[in-house]
This record gives C-alpha cells, structure tokens and sequence, in this order.
DNA sequence: ACGGATGATTGGAT
DNA sequence: ATCCAATCATCCGT
C-alpha cells in the first residue's frame, strides 16, 4: 500500500520529467489537466510499436543500452518486489501444503509389498524356484511363492524404471524452465523466489503423475495377491495320510462328530494342517454326509473296519504288555452306528455306550 | 474337455 | 463364536 502510492507518484514523477525535456510548459500543463497517465501509455505503446519497425541491429543496441542503464538494476528490484507482493496476495496462503494422506498410504503399501523398500528380492525369488527345483522339500506353497515373488520383481522393476524415468523429465523440465526463467530474469523482473516457485508448481505437477504411477502400482500388486495368495485359487487336496486321519475321527465319532478345540488341534498337528482347516473338514464332511449317507456308507464301513482293526491290534499290544482289561468298546458302536443312517442327529446315542 | 470331488468362503441362524 | 447350507473355485480322474 505505502510502497505502491510511492512507486505512482515516482513513476508520474519521471513521466513528468520526460514531458519537460519535450515540450514547452503549457502543453505540459494541458496534458496534465487531460489527464497525464493515459498519455503516457500511448507513448509507451508508440514506443513499443516504433521497435517494430527499427532494425534487428538497432534493437539489439537498444537492448544492450537498456541492460547497461546504472538505473536498471534497482528499478527490476523495485518491480520484483511489487510482483512478489501481488502474486502472495493473490494466493499466498495455500503454500506448503503438508504430505498428502493418499500418497503416504500408497507409500505404505508399497513399503509393506516390498516394492518401494531396499533392494531384496531378484535374486532371491530366484534362489528360491532352484531350490524348490532341486530338491529337499519342494512343497506346494512355495513354487506358488517363487512364482509370486517372480511376478512381484516384475512389477517392482517396472516400477523401479517408470519412477526413474519420471524423475529424469522432471528434473529435465525443471532445469529447462529454470534455465528459461533466468535468461528472461535478464529482460523482466523476475525475483529468485518466483523461479523456485515455479519450480514448486513443477514438481506438484509431476508428483501427481507419480501417484497415478503408484496407485496402478499397488492396483497390480492387489490383482497379483488375490490371484496368487487366495487361498481359495490356489487350494490343494490334502494329503491321503491327513485325510485319512480326519476320516478316521470322523467315522469313530459318527454319533457326535463335532472334534473339541483340544481335538481338532491335536489333529492338526497329526495332519500338518491349521485347526480353521480341519473345522472347515469337519464342516463340509458333515454336511455332505448327512445329504448322502448312502454315497458315504462304504467309506464309512472302510473306516469301522479299520478302527476296529486298530483297535484289536492295540488292545492285543495292551493285553500282551499288561492284563486282558477293557477291550474298545467304541469300535462295535462305530461299526453298528453306520448302519443307523443319521447318527449325529441322534444326539443321546453316545448314552447308550 | 468334462463332471464329480473337495477345500474355502459367505450369509444367516442359534 | 460356532454351525449349517449354499456356493465358489480349483483339483483330478476319465
């Protein structure tokens, strides 16, 4: 405010002065009442169309005059600062936003995928499919993984290079603008601040290509998780022996065949399968039995067979090691129990034993 | 390629 | 929280 009114009335000042070395004093006076400042800009557009007409040599003699003026240098200062003043006026108060939410998250899962973290993966995805080739115990799981870990790497240097390659045009740009802007600092008023500010809006700029870059990114990673580590997608049988021990409970519990917490953790240990695993078995083994017992009657006379082997073989272990006391009573439940039908509806069965 | 078998998930009921 | 029932997605023998 108080720089402006003085920067007016210098400038109507020096329009003043010019006026006097030109003409006589009633003109000047005339002009004034007229109105000074409308003048003046017609002469300064009668200037500016005259360089139009002068030759590229007197032009640049021009130029060259005017870089030289001893004045040059403060009047450029004196405009920057106006300049620096209108343009934080203007929009002064949105600088220095602080680190957008939705790019920290992207960051994140990207760390957490290991796409964005240290150097690990390459080789050792690698190392891992030759091991699960060579030998030793070349699981399932883990040439799933090796594959994983593959398609990871993949995304990771695809990424790797984009990132790369958008860095490189920003700070390409960002020289060329700086480069641009400090050449016409020479010709216009144009204060250090407004280049690193420009520079500021260039990098917003491409950082918002960045997120786009990163946002696919984690897009493909999540594809990638669903198809390969959905446990659903990638189900495996279990193993005869782990079927059979599930088999075995199942038909030797026929009249309740809900394992306990205890139970069903001890056969998942037998199993080498998780206890949710062994739930979801006895879940569908239930369901699917009981809508069709007659499709299950062999396997279950298989397994009633089986127990009751078992059970003779132990209890002849037992009657060799110890005195002939209790013989398994459980495996002639389980034999006659299959041929019931509905055995675990009849919840008070096991009262009978 | 096809169909049944099978492990996992989902939604609702208790 | 657990179970049932339906359903999905894949496996596997033919």
């Amino acid at each position: 405010m108080d720089d402006q009114t003085r920067m007016m009335t210098g400038l109507t000042g020096l329009g003043g002065l010019a006026q006097a070395d030109v003409g006589d004093p009633d003109s000047v006076r005339k002009q004034q009442s007229l109105g000074q400042p409308q003048q003046d800009i017609g002469d300064i557009l009668q200037q500016i169309m005259a360089i139009t007409d002068e030759s590229l040599d007197e032009a640049q003699a021009r130029k060259h005059a005017l870089n030289c003026h001893r004045m040059k240098p403060a009047l450029f200062s004196v405009l920057c600062e106006i300049k620096e003043k209108t343009v934080l006026s203007i929009r002064g108060v949105q600088e220095e936003d602080p680190p957008d939410p939705q790019i920290m998250r992207l960051d994140n899962m990207l760390l957490a995928e290991g796409v964005s973290g240290p150097e690990k993966g390459g080789g050792s995805a690698a190392a891992a499919a030759a091991a699960a080739a060579a030998g030793g115990s070349p699981t399932d799981s883990s040439i799933e993984h090796s594959d994983y870990r593959a398609k990871l790497a993949q995304i990771r240097q695809i990424y790797h290079s984009e990132l790369e390659k958008y860095e490189q045009a920003c700070s390409e740009f960002t020289n060329h603008v700086m480069n641009l802007l400090r050449e016409q600092s020479r010709t216009r008023p144009i204060s250090p601040k407004e280049i690193e500010r420009m520079v500021a809006i260039i990098h917003r700029k491409f950082s918002s290509i960045q997120m786009q870059l990163k946002q696919s990114t984690c897009e493909a990673v999540m594809i990638l998780r669903s198809r390969f580590l959905d446990a659903r997608r990638k189900r495996r049988n279990f193993n005869k022996q782990a079927t059979e021990v599930l088999n075995e409970y199942f038909y030797s519990h026929l009249s309740n065949p809900y394992p306990s917490e205890e139970a069903k953790e001890e056969l998942a240990k037998k199993c080498g399968i998780t206890v949710s695993q062994v739930s979801n078995w006895f879940g569908n083994k239930r369901i699917r039995y009981k809508k069709n017992i007659g499709k299950f009657q062999e396997e279950a006379n298989l397994y009633a067979v089986k127990t009751a082997v078992d059970a003779a073989n132990v209890s002849a272990q037992a009657s060799q090691a110890n005195s002939p006391a209790t013989p398994n009573s459980g495996t002639t439940r389980s034999i006659s129990s299959t041929h019931i039908g509905f055995p675990f509806l009849l919840t008070s069965f096991s009262s009978y034993v």
